[in-house]
DNA sequence: ATTAGGG
DNA sequence: CCCTAAT
């Protein structure tokens, strides 16, 4: 599962000593989510392509409650063509170039990895059984090199980007203090349930420094209020004034309403969009193919047969398919099309026209 | 609670 | 993606 990023990244790279602690690997992290009934998978590991489990630290501040939690992450990346097998190698982390050309210079020449400036975009869903804390642990370990960094969440409140160079990662990340004591408010520090919540994380590293270990960064993109690319460039420029760069060695967690955007911004009040991302081919493809099978209509039941761990919702679905008609149907003029193979846009064709006979 | 359609 | 009317 690749999707094509325009925008070039870090590299980074998962301290699997964090993230993989004594007692789980992906592969218990993997079968336990499984067994919770977590995934829809038929027991294989990853339950889909281009996923992985990785166990995540019971929240600490979670009044000692030692509930397990999962973390379903998807890993999207535009050059390199992963297996199970090299996930979990990932995960456990090879933590120099050596080890790195390893893993990911079978499909692709090292030096292209190198060059690369390789992205890792997680997709990575929360799931806490029990103490509703979704909560990843790990270093922030001093990284100036780390030249861009990218994560993306969700959502976020609408929050100016703190002024400060070199502010602790725990306060930019907690950007949006006030909303979070309302949320917690009375509740003796447990937050309001949340079963469930999604967040877009990159991970960054130097692997190439000596010293240098990963670094769990979130991008505060989404603090800003988001109105097109001006926006955007000027966190990206913000970014590279070293703004975000982490600095010290200090353990930092994402706090719990990272990626909880469910109880700040789902009313109307949030005007922000809040799925920018696009849609990939294979995304795509599934959904056509989905379609194609089980006929057009039935968002509901697509999104939880098909794009269950998909941020995707029905209605994304549904306007999704709504523009591909449109887009490959009638005057085929000079439009924006997705780059779709031709099986995938005869299916499109067909079913656009099947939907038009039934008028 | 979902869906179809327009915006 | 959002919103709303209709179901």
């Amino acid at each position: 599962m690749h999707t094509v990023t325009l925008e070039a990244l870090a590299f980074i790279f998962l301290p699997s000593r964090v993230l993989l602690p004594s007692t789980a690997g992906p592969r218990a992290a993997a079968a336990a989510a499984m067994e919770a009934g977590a995934s829809s998978g038929t027991g294989s590991f990853p339950a889909e392509d281009g996923e992985i489990w990785v166990p995540v630290l019971s929240d600490p501040l979670d009044g000692g409650s030692n509930s397990p939690t999962q973390a379903e992450i998807e890993v999207y990346s535009a050059y390199l063509d992963y297996d199970a097998m090299d996930f979990q190698a990932v995960l456990e982390g090879p933590q120099d170039e050596h080890d790195i050309e390893k893993l990911f210079g079978g499909a692709r020449s090292p030096t292209y990895i190198k060059e690369a400036n390789l992205t890792h975009e997680i997709e990575c869903e929360f799931y806490s059984p029990t103490s509703d804390h979704g909560m990843i642990q790990t270093l922030a370990p001093a990284s100036p090199e780390t030249k861009e960094i990218r994560g993306r969440r969700r959502s976020a409140p609408a929050t100016a980007l703190p002024e400060k160079e070199e502010a602790p990662v725990t306060m930019a990340l907690g950007g949006g203090g006030e909303e979070d004591k309302k949320r917690k408010g009375g509740g003796k520090g447990h937050p309001l349930p949340c079963h469930r919540r999604s967040m877009r994380l990159a991970l960054a590293a130097t692997p190439l420094e000596e010293g240098a270990c990963a670094t769990f960064i979130v991008d505060l993109l989404d603090y800003m209020p988001k109105s097109g690319w001006r926006h955007r460039s000027r966190v990206r420029s913000a970014r590279k004034r070293g703004i975000w760069s982490l600095n010290t060695e200090q353990t930092f967690l994402l706090p719990n309403h990272l990626g909880d955007m469910s109880s700040t911004c789902k009313g109307k009040k949030c005007g922000h969009r809040k799925n920018n991302d696009h849609w990939t081919y294979e995304e795509m493809k599934k959904l056509v193919d989905a379609l194609y099978i089980s006929g057009v209509g039935n968002w509901t039941k697509l999104k939880h047969e098909n794009f269950s761990r998909s941020v995707r919702t029905s209605m994304n679905l549904k306007d999704k398919w709504r523009n591909l008609k449109k887009a490959y149907t009638g005057n085929a003029k000079k439009r924006i099309l997705p780059t779709l193979d031709k099986d995938c846009v005869e299916k499109i064709q067909k079913l656009a026209s099947k939907m038009k006979l039934h008028l």
